[in-house]
This record gives structure tokens, C-alpha cells and sequence, in this order.
DNA sequence: GTCTATAACGGGATAGAC
DNA sequence: GTCTATCCCGTTATAGAC
């Protein structure tokens, strides 16, 4: 998960939300309806907000609002990937906390991604920019504990982008034909097939 | 491509423009803008009908128009892929047959996939059924072509879900990194993964 | 910082003439 | 079948009180 969700008591006694609850939220709409499929009425829904109060948080509108997810994926990836690559443990134990990681927020396939989200929007050019950086380390993150595990840089860099893209299309298989199996099977594989000591892939 | 585009000339003479090709412009713009991004006025611009004729073609709105862009798909996939299993030559032949296919359709990496963009999109239930059937039909001819290659059935038909997957991925991946590298190397290893003689994968 | 109210606009969809 | 004109609603965004 992202952070800790407010408790019940604390939303019925409707004390303040943190900014980071808001984005919180915000990151969970984005990552449901995608950017066009988002509007300022279900995001002052899901936020508790008025649409002034949005606009007093993010006065650049949804753009600004896009950009603070993109801003927590990016801190998420950091805590949750990059984090685990420079951690103790083999390379399959770093990956296995990798893992573990994306079956949460992936909700086992049942949940999208928020990346492959803005990327399908009409707007993806504004985050163009961050998308590619995010992808970039994630990308990078993955390279590493291959090579770490012995993979020749090359085959680990092609290994990692497939690993990131293999993830993404299983999500959308899994979401095209309402089985989270594709995605569950994916994520089981995705270990072995980054650091196989088979000469090909 | 899915058809012959109109020429020049019957363009500016604005000769009446067929329904198939009312279609083709429709994929074009479902493809680039997703469902909840295309709007009416890109719809009526890209066809050069007005929304009434529109609405006369399509009585059900967007709608019906992506219906019939995923029968199209269907359609598509009928012609380019299934057709291509059951043809001459050896699975590798097939397999690059339909390769050239999903190179051309996909531009090289740089369009993106008709279903994709409407898996990602809020109207994802109304599209459901039509797109379980076209994942699965599309899963079903790489595993056919797999087992005709002598790989066991259970193996194919994940090696199948992991081809289309990773070319969904790929898709993504590459918009994301503004990049179309990606795509085509994976189109490029597509083939020797479906094959493999390898126990594993 | 949040609210109510509303502006300003674009969205999907329809009516009726031709 | 297509056009012009229009409706109605949802959308983003802002104003101004509290």
C-alpha cells in the first residue's frame, strides 16, 4: 500500500487530511478511471474536498493533480524497488521483496497501473517527461540485480525492459479478460526469467 | 493496414466514404485517444461526417462506434492471424507472417493498440465480452501455432498469453519511454520465445 | 483552507428541414 | 443521409464569503 489509510474514526470525526492522504486518494482515481476518465466531481468525492479546496492544493487543476501522483509512483518506486535492489539478501531475495511489492499495489492483478493509465491518456505528452524517467529507473532497478546476479549488462537491460513491459501487458490481459491469472502467473515467472543463466533472453 | 485509404482525389471530390471506411477512421481515432478521450467534434473531423450523420451510422452514440471498431478488430485478427495459423509453411513462417502484420498495424511501435487503449478506459464493462473474445481468440492461434511447433499444450498457451502480453507491454513501455525500440525487439524475440525448445518458459 | 455559488465552456445527443 | 441549429448536462475553473 501507498500509506497507512485514515482510520474510520478519524474520517467520521472528518479531522483534516494530510496532503499525502489527498494524493493518497488521488493516486487510487487516476490509477481507476485514468486521466480523461477522471473528474474534478469524483475527485472531490474520493478526496472530501471542494473543488476550491482541489484548486487551493492544486492550482494547476487535474495536470497538477497527475503530476503529484506521478510524483508519489516515483517516491513509491524509490521506497519499494530501488530501496530493496541496494538491500541485504541475494538477488532473488531482493527480488522477491520486489515482488511483493508490485502484488500489493497491483492488488493481484485486479488493480491497473497508474503509469500505463496516464500513458493512455490524451495528456500523456504533459507527463512525458516523467513517465520516462519513472520507467527509466524502474527499468534500471531491475538491470541492476541482474547484473548483480551475474547476467552480462547487455541481456540484463533487455531482460529488465521486458520484465517492466511484461508486467504492464499482463495487467492489461488480465484486465482484457476479467482473469487475474495472467497477471498472478507473470509475477511468479519474472524472477526466473531475470536471472536464468541460459545464454538466450 | 486494414484497408486501402481513400485516394486524393475522391477525398476532395468527396466522393460518399463507405461505411468500412467510416470504420477505419473510427479505429484511427479510438486508437490515438482512447474512448473517454475521443470527443464527437475529433470524431466528425477525422470522418468528415457531421454528427447527425454520424448518429444515423451509429444510433448508439460512441458507443456503438467502438463496437464496431472492435469488430474490426476482430475482423482484423480473423484475417491477419488466424488465417495465418492455419496457412502454408512452417509455425516460424506463420509466426513472421503475423509478425509483419502487428509491425504494420502498430507502426513500428509508435501507434498504440485499439484494445489496450479501451481496456484502459472507463467504459472498459461495456466492452467486456468483445474483448475477452478477441484476447482469447488472439491467445488461442500463437498457442496453436506453439503445439503445431511440437511445445506441450500448457506451455504454449502461457507462452501465448506472455507473446500478447509483452506485446501489450511493449507498446506501453515504449509511449512511455518515447521510445519504439522496445516493441520491436520484442517483436523481434517473439518468435524464438513461442518456439523454444527449452523445458522452461 | 474550505465552503456555496456560478461562470464559461465543451461534451454527447437530438430535432427537423432538406 | 446530411445539414444547421439547438438542447441539456457535465466539465473545468473561478469568485467571493466565511
Amino acid at each position: 500500500m501507498l500509506r497507512a489509510p485514515k482510520t474510520l474514526a478519524a474520517v467520521m470525526s472528518n479531522s483534516p487530511m494530510s496532503k499525502d492522504e489527498v494524493v493518497d486518494r488521488l493516486f487510487a482515481v487516476f490509477t481507476d478511471q485514468g486521466y480523461d476518465g477522471a473528474t474534478l466531481a469524483e475527485i472531490s468525492r474520493a478526496t472530501g474536498l471542494g473543488k476550491s479546496s482541489l484548486y487551493h492544493h492544486f492550482p494547476g487543476g487535474k495536470e497538477d493533480m497527475a503530476l503529484a501522483v506521478l510524483a508519489r509512483a516515483d517516491e513509491w518506486l524509490r521506497v519499494n524497488v530501488i530501496a530493496a535492489v541496494n538491500g541485504p539478501g541475494t538477488p532473488r531475495d531482493r527480488l522477491m521483496r520486489m515482488l511483493d511489492a508490485f502484488n500489493t499495489i497491483y492488488a493481484g492483478g485486479k488493480n491497473a497501473c497508474v503509469l500505463g493509465k496516464l500513458v493512455a491518456g490524451t495528456a500523456r505528452p504533459l507527463f512525458q517527461r516523467q513517465l520516462r524517467e519513472i520507467f527509466s529507473r524502474w527499468i534500471g532497478a531491475l538491470e541492476k540485480v541482474a547484473v548483480d546476479a551475474g547476467v552480462p549488462q547487455r541481456i540484463a537491460r533487455s531482460r529488465a525492459e521486458d520484465a517492466v513491459a511484461g508486467i504492464q501487458g499482463a495487467l492489461i490481459l488480465s484486465a482484457g479478460l476479467a482473469d487475474s491469472e495472467p497477471f498472478r502467473r507473470r509475477l511468479r515467472a519474472i524472477v526466473d526469467d531475470l536471472l536464468a543463466k541460459a545464454p538466450k533472453r
